[in-house]
RNA sequence: CGGGCGGUAGCUUAGCUCGGCAAAGCGCCUGGUUUGGGACCAGGAGACCGCGAGUUCGAAUCUCGCCCGCCCGACCA
């Protein structure tokens, strides 16, 4: 048998504009071409497809054990907010307000309406004015709330999963007797959030607070999430907020402390959006189209089943049907795929849609008793017993689980670096992506020079784990933080 | 939201200047031959040519308005 290299390999791919390219091509090409999700016609609305829509499920299923194990719960709350409402914090809905779309009419005679209502862009004012009725005591906090729902953003410009008007998410908002334990409350979400993006998504991120110009409208401060995609922009992938008591004087969220004073709650919100199914795809795919990590993959093993004629058919798929309960029974997402086409048209199907595991299946493999297995990662073929399949699939699963996480940890690596002028900034901008960590004074003023001339990067992170040491990049004051700077979407 | 480009079958496009029977490849359906990396033969279905007005004997083609998409900016999870 002929050797193909993996660059031939490539040549089957066929609908799919090459990363090199054009990324952003690339990306659509493959979100559409994996039915992961489209357009819908309504500018900026999309329809996700069940293949997008496991993957989301899959992250939701994880993050929902992962807060109901810490005590929150699920609430549902509405999806209109009176104008009235929203206006009442005022640095939020300064945030906001150019991105809300409003109901204004109602009936078959679209009759004006008294007073307008804004679709949710979040939930913060609803919640907070909701919340108060359930609280009056110290004894009813911490109130731990969450949501899974959609809002809407008047977008001027989207992309699939990435930014969409309407975005599917869950929002936590949670309610305190101390500023501190609020506080806390923020990191704990904010390590959940690690945990989803480097734990099930493979993807490595930096953590830390948001500069004043990147943090929440209302907000005390903001913790953040950033990954790396593979055009080496970065990707905001959770924020975690603290807000003092700014959204509890806002609302009047007080409750009676045990010295029987009132006092005003202290609170926080989170959330995580359908976004990071783009990230996703931005991390780990390559040019033959997707690489889902097995964690949140739909389907986790491809079955290729391979005969010429209704006997070996017969053969094949009672040999199939001998060990396929041990991977149900295992838990491992698995599909055999009996569709009318060729082995070929297979493959090539299942690696645009990213599937981590395929077992080629032949009557040579039901002779003797075992599968061909390839990886999407390196497309190795390897013969495996299935005595014991199960066991095996599950190890080759994580490893690949792990392979991802590393590979893109290692991209991160190449692609972050430390420089101390803005003038290194911006060449090196001009000539690439990925991170840069520079030392900063702190100061708006610098922040927004740098964007201006280094083509629009931003701060991503602030780091609170290492002491800044030298001069900030733009001004050359003493450095107060030391910052990652990055192209963001 | 500003500037540029585009929208013809499920997908990718030709036709548009110069108005005159709506085409091709892929995909889809049926039958047959095939099947260990994107097969082949034969037949077939499939199009309010983005939507609406206008010009004209006649509009996919010309004009205007709107909708949707792509690229570049400003804004953003």
């Amino acid at each position: 048998m002929k050797e193909t290299t993996i660059e031939e390999q490539q040549d089957f791919v066929k609908d799919i504009t090459k990363m090199s390219d054009d990324f952003d091509r690339w990306y659509t090409d493959v979100v559409r071409k994996a039915e992961m999700a489209d357009w819908s016609g309504v500018r900026g609305m999309m329809v996700v497809r069940p293949y997008g829509w496991a993957m989301w499920e899959n992250i939701t299923r994880a993050f929902d054990d992962m807060i109901k194990e810490s005590g929150h719960e699920n609430w549902a709350f509405p999806l209109l907010i009176p104008q009235e409402l929203l206006v009442k914090e005022a640095a939020h809905i300064e945030g906001f307000g150019p991105e809300v779309a409003w109901v204004t009419k109602a009936g078959a005679a679209m009759e004006e309406l008294e007073e307008p209502l804004a679709v949710r862009p979040t939930s913060e004012t609803i919640i907070g004015h909701l919340i108060r009725r359930y609280i009056q005591s110290h004894r009813d906090l911490p109130k731990l709330t969450n949501q899974w729902n959609s809002v809407v953003r008047w977008e001027m410009r989207s992309r699939l999963f990435l930014r969409s008007r309407e975005f599917w998410w869950q929002e936590g908002h949670t309610f305190h007797a101390s500023a501190q334990e609020a506080i806390d409350e923020a990191e704990l979400i904010l390590g959940y959030y690690r945990s989803i993006a480097e734990d099930w998504l493979a993807v490595p991120v930096f953590s830390g607070k948001k500069s004043r110009a990147e943090t929440f409208p209302g907000a005390e401060h903001t913790l953040t999430l950033e990954g790396l995609m593979r055009d080496g922009m970065a990707l905001q992938m959770g924020t975690s907020h603290y807000f003092g008591q700014n959204f509890a004087r806002a609302y009047d969220i007080s409750f009676s402390n045990k010295d029987n004073e009132k006092e005003l709650c202290y609170s926080t919100s989170w959330g995580i959006s359908t976004r990071l199914v783009g990230a996703l795809v931005m991390a780990h795919g390559d040019d033959s189209g997707l690489v889902v990590p097995p964690r949140v993959a739909p389907i986790q093993v491809v079955i290729v089943p391979i005969y010429r004629d209704a006997d070996g058919r017969a053969k094949v798929e009672a040999f199939i049907g001998g060990w396929t309960p041990e991977l149900k029974a295992a838990g491992i997402r698995h599909r055999v795929d009996w569709r009318d086409e060729r082995p070929g048209d297979k493959y090539a199907h299942w690696e645009l849609k990213g599937v981590p595991l395929r077992l080629n299946v032949g009557a040579r493999d039901a002779d003797a008793a075992q599968v061909e297995m390839v990886d999407r990662l390196s497309r190795q073929r390897v013969s495996v017993p299935v005595s014991g399949i199960a066991q095996r699939l599950r190890d080759e699963l994580d490893a690949f689980q792990k392979k991802l996480f590393d590979r893109a940890h290692e991209f991160r690596k190449e692609n972050t670096y430390e420089l101390s002028t803005l003038d290194e900034v911006v060449a090196h901008f001009k000539e690439r992506g990925g991170f840069v960590w520079v030392p900063w004074s702190g100061d708006a003023e610098c922040e927004e020079r740098a964007k201006a001339e280094a083509g629009g990067v931003t701060i991503r992170t602030l780091d609170d784990e290492e002491k800044p040491s030298g001069e900030c990049f733009v001004c050359g004051k003493p450095a107060k933080h030391r910052v990652s700077l990055a192209k963001a979407y």
